[in-house]
Parts: structure tokens; sequence; C-alpha cells
DNA sequence: GATGAATGAGGTTTCATTCAT
DNA sequence: AATGAATGAAACCTCATTCAT
């Protein structure tokens, strides 16, 4: 039932947008009593909350998956092939991250992957600490601080908004140059 | 009357957020009566985009004198100092940016800022033109797009949401060495 | 407007009772939409309250006069005439008492008549000042309060659920007899 | 069951008021489904209406005791017993008490205590022909109905809402004077 | 008997928008 | 042009009650 309501959510959110988004609406699409989706969901919030945490948990999966492959890969190559995963996963959940991420106040949810930012925060200080160990760590945080930036919006815009005439590879290779470059640049 | 009205909705947006806001509340912000408002303003959306397109507006005008700037500087300084002049424009619209950007269902109003997106890319591919004059056109639209998805979001988080510890120029240096090598990497 | 809405609640009041009492109804019993309502008062609780308040004015109003007039009369024959005011005046607000006493949660709005029983007390001190000066002042208050619960709650029964058989004078006597003795056994 | 789904809506009403009285939460609360309250309670009118006899009749046997304990007194002592007992029997029950008369739309359930006062009046009838043989009956009823009022109005104050500086004690003695007075002036 | 998931009418409240003045 | 009272659709949410298991 909870699938069921959370299904519908998304549904919803595809068809009318996050403005259009109410929970009778969410209710009816899921063939459900509004009572029903008040049984499961302590309000509008949580629902959204809860549906946010669900396509975030699903591309976190994935990026799991794509951190450990590209451990044992060239450093360009490993960010190559979580830049791909990620552009995936993120069309997978076109519907959802869309809405999510154009349309709902974002204040309201805080950021719309958090997890899987700070995963992939995680994951790259390590990288670094790795490939440039002389790193000063604030300067290290300020470059990772910014190439998280970078590669969630390269992620989203190649993924949801691409530019005409170049092929999906191309600009996930832009970007994995762009992000070997910023984060060790001596390499 | 309509600038008064837009400036109330700015301030409105600043004191309320976007849930806040509501013709009504802008309306009396404005010392107007609704009525009037809607003399004005067709709807809601209205009023809306228009301070939209006013912040935009505003920004694009700095932008302009940057880049004028940027012409005759050597490539990282005009981008560095680009960057900068965007960073303290967005800070200084920061009300109005922050509710649109973290609040408002931008879905509904397209991107923030598309005017300087388009303006800086046009820049940009003049620069390219000039400094890579051998790049292929599309491989250099690819860039550029690429380069636009960088700049803003990183001038947005340096602006809005820094990291503790390091200080904008910095980061914005960190975004301008990124910027040159992943435009221009022959350089 | 204000009145039409708070005499259409009076009138939902007493036909449906406090349970029966919703905004929607009460916004129909007033032909006025529901919007109109929410124009005047904040939220249910104002529009019960404020109907509370006037009625509690109206009463207080007579009884004001009362005490004026009960003044230059023997003891006796000034409680019976206050008495009397007081049991006419709630009859007269049957409607919005008896829901109000009877049905209303009191405690969300405190005593359904409080200002009259401050005035009433506060008027009844001095009555004892006067004719029991030597009284203990603890004491004094002890019996005051012990007399506007036997006045409020006597008015209250003698108009609303009378016994049968006896006239409404014989209980008003009977009562007035009550008080004196109580409030000043000496006399 | 019925005694500890009875005991959960007197808990229920002690933690969270006649508003927050729900059935489910009163199912809840006893540690059974809401399906088993509705087997033993037609609706919620029942359960409360239940409740409100079981509260009534606990103090009903504490009355009774008291009267017959009375019947040996002199007169005064005797009111000022039962006084006493009841204003203990009401603080006993001073959540559902409270609940119910300060909370609860009475007119849904009729007086709070109608078997104690249909009793207390009883009594009193009786103490009325011997010790004022010659009172006309009507004229009887009425004192004794005028009586009932104060009898119960005090109890409640004293017992829920006491005037601060005075002893309960002293509260009791002063009604129970008033009473013998009222009742039986010739004494 | 017991369960508790499901129902849905109905409650309060907001707010974009209109239109008579 | 300006006003602002009035509108009412629609949002979120509760809770008494039912009924298949």
């Amino acid at each position: 039932m909870i699938d069921r309501i959370l299904s519908a959510t998304a549904q919803v959110l595809a068809e009318k947008g996050y403005a259009g988004l109410s929970t009778n609406r969410v209710a009816a699409a899921a063939g459900v009593s509004i009572g029903s989706l008040y049984r499961y969901f302590a309000d509008k919030n949580e629902l959204i909350e809860q549906l946010r945490a669900r396509s975030s948990a699903d591309v976190l999966a994935d990026l799991t998956g794509a951190l450990t492959a590209a451990v044992t890969m060239p450093a360009r190559d490993g960010v190559h092939h979580i830049l791909s995963v990620l552009v995936h996963a993120v069309q997978r959940h076109r519907a959802v991250t869309t809405a999510m991420i154009a349309e709902a106040p974002l204040g309201a949810h805080g950021n719309i992957l958090p997890e899987v930012e700070r995963q992939l925060a995680q994951m790259t200080r390590l990288f670094v600490a790795v490939h440039a160990p002389g790193l000063d760590p604030l300067e290290a945080d300020a470059r990772i601080h910014l190439a998280m930036g970078v590669t969630l919006n390269a992620c989203l815009r190649i993924a949801l908004d691409p530019p005409p005439g170049v092929t999906e590879d191309r600009l996930i290779s832009l970007t994995a140059d762009l992000l070997v470059l910023g984060l060790v640049p001596d390499l």
C-alpha cells in the first residue's frame, strides 16, 4: 500500500507538477481513500520526503556499485564510470527528479539527493587522499565541495536537459576530464 | 506603481518565503489595493516572472560590465573577475535569488537567470573562438554548455552556501582554474 | 456583516447545538461565503468568543442598571431585583446561553459570563463592606465566592430549567432570602 | 473488557481532554482493537454516557453512606458531613468530572450527576418533612430544587475551583449553614 | 469473538481572483 | 484608475464507523 501510494505520488508529480500535487489527487491516483493515505503518512510532507528518500536510496544503490567498480580502474575511467552511472540513475527517476529539482521548493526538503552527495564526497575525499596526499585538508575540502557541485549539476544537466548535437558520452567524458583536472591538478 | 509592487514582492519573499507569498500580502506591503495589483499584473505568475526578470536584468547589467572589463585581461584573470562579479551580484539579490532557487517551483519560471546564462554563453563562445580557434564547433558547444553549468552552479554555491573555512576568493580562484582548464585544455 | 454572522452563529447554535456548529454552516446560515466569514473572524474560536462576549456584554448592561437601582432599595429587595433582572436577561439569550453553558466545552472559553460574575462580585464586596463592616476580609471573600456560585447557578436554573408548579417569582424570592441570610448572617 | 475500555476512556479524557477523546485513541489506550470497542459500545455517545454513569454510581455509593450516617447527626452536622463526602468524591473523580463538566457538551449527556441529584433530593424531601412538617409541599419542592442547585454547584466549586486563602472546611461550613437556613428557616 | 485496514463525509482554513462602487 | 469586500474552489487533515478476515 505504501508503495502504491508512493508510486501514485511520483505519477501525479510527473503529470501535474509539484504545484498540482495534492494529497487528494495522490489518493485518487493510487485508488485509495484519503483516509488510507493518512494512515501511512503522517502528513503531506512525509509523503514527499519518503518519495525523495526512495529515489535517493535507489540512486545511492547504483552509486555504491559504481564506486566499488571504480576503485580498480584508472582514475579518469573511474570518474567516467561513476558519472555515467549517475546520469542513468537520474534518467531512470526522471519524473521524480525533475519534479523535485525543478519544481519542489527545495528549502522544504533540503537538497534532493543529500545522501548521494554525502557518499560521493566521502569517496572523493579518500580518492584525493590517495592521489594527492600532500594537499592541505582545507584546500582539499574546498575542491571537493566544488567538485560535488560540478558533478551533481553536470549529471542533472546531461540527464535532463542535454544540449543538442553532442552525445551523452562525450559530455560525460568532458566532465570527467574536468573533475580529474580540478581535483588533482598535478596528475 | 509597477516598481513599488515588484519591490514589495521581493520584500515579502525575503520576509515570508515563497510559500508565504500571496498576492494580497504583496498588495498590502506595497500600500496598494489588490485590485490595483491585478491592473498591472495579469496574475500571480506574471508578478513572479517579472520579479525574476528584474533581478535577472540587474545581474545582467553587472555581467556586461564585467565582460567588457575581462576582455582586456589575461584569460584566467578575466574569468576570475567575471566569477567574482557574479558572486557579488547574486549576494546582492540574495533574498530574491534564495527564494527563487531554494523555494520557488523553478519549473514554473524556467531557470532563474536564463538571460545571464545566454549572454555568458555567447561571450564564452567568442572567447573560445579566439583562444582555441581549432576547436570543433560542436565540441566547443558541449564544453560551453558544461561550463555554463559549472559557472552558475559554482556562483550560487559560493554566494549562498559557502563551505566553512575557505575564503570566498579561494573558491572563486579554484573555479576559475577549473573553467580555464576545462574550456581550453591546450592553453 | 459581523452582526449578521454572529446572529447566524447564535441561530445555528440554537438549532444544531454546539457540536453541530461548523463555520460552513454558520456562513450558509448568514447567507455569506465562507471566505467572508474568515475575513471578519480569524478562526472558529474567535467567532465563538465574540458571540459569548456579545451576550455577556448584553447581560452586563442589564446588570449594571439593576445594580444602580438596587442601591437605593432595602437589601432584600435589591437582591431580589438583581436576580430578577438576571433571570430575564438569561432568558432573553436563552439560545446562546443554553448552548454555551450546557454544550460548549467551557474550558475552551472560560466561564460563560466572567464579566458578569466579576462585576457582581465587586458590587457584592461593597454591599458586604457596608452592611457587615466587621467581617474578616478573607471570610467575606469566601462568602462572596459562594454567593456568586449560588446566584449564577440559581439564575440559570430558574431561567432555563425551572421546576414545575412554582412561580418564577417565588423562586427568585427564595434565592434572595438565601443570599441575604448567607451573606450577612447577623442582619 | 468493558471496564478496561471505560478506564481507558477516563485516562484519555484526563490526558487529552474532551476534544482529544477519539474512539481510536481509547481503543489504543485500552490495548483493544477498535472493532472490539464497537462490540461493547454502540457508538461514541454510549461510551461517554457509560463512563458518566460509572462515575455517577461511584459518587452515589459514597453519598448513600453519607446519608445513612447523617441521619443520626444534628441537622447542621449531617449536612456538613454530606457536603464533605461529596466534595471528596468529586475530587476523587476530578479527571472525569472536570472533563465532563468543563469540556463536554453537557447537553449531550444531561446533567453530570443526575442520579446523585435525584437521590439527594429524595433524602432532602424526607429531611424537610421531618424538620418542617408544616411546609406546603410545593413550597418545599421549590426550596429543594434550589438547594440541589446550591449543593451541587458549591461542591463542584469547592472541589475543582476553590478560592485561595480559605480552607475547604470553612467553605463547606458556610455552605452547610446556608443550606440549613434556606431549607428550614424557622429552625 | 476479535481484529485493524479501510473508508469518506465533513471540518477548518487559505488565497487567487472578480467586480460593483 | 483605484478600491477592497466578497467569492468559492480547493487544500490539508480527522475520526466515527464498517466489514472482510
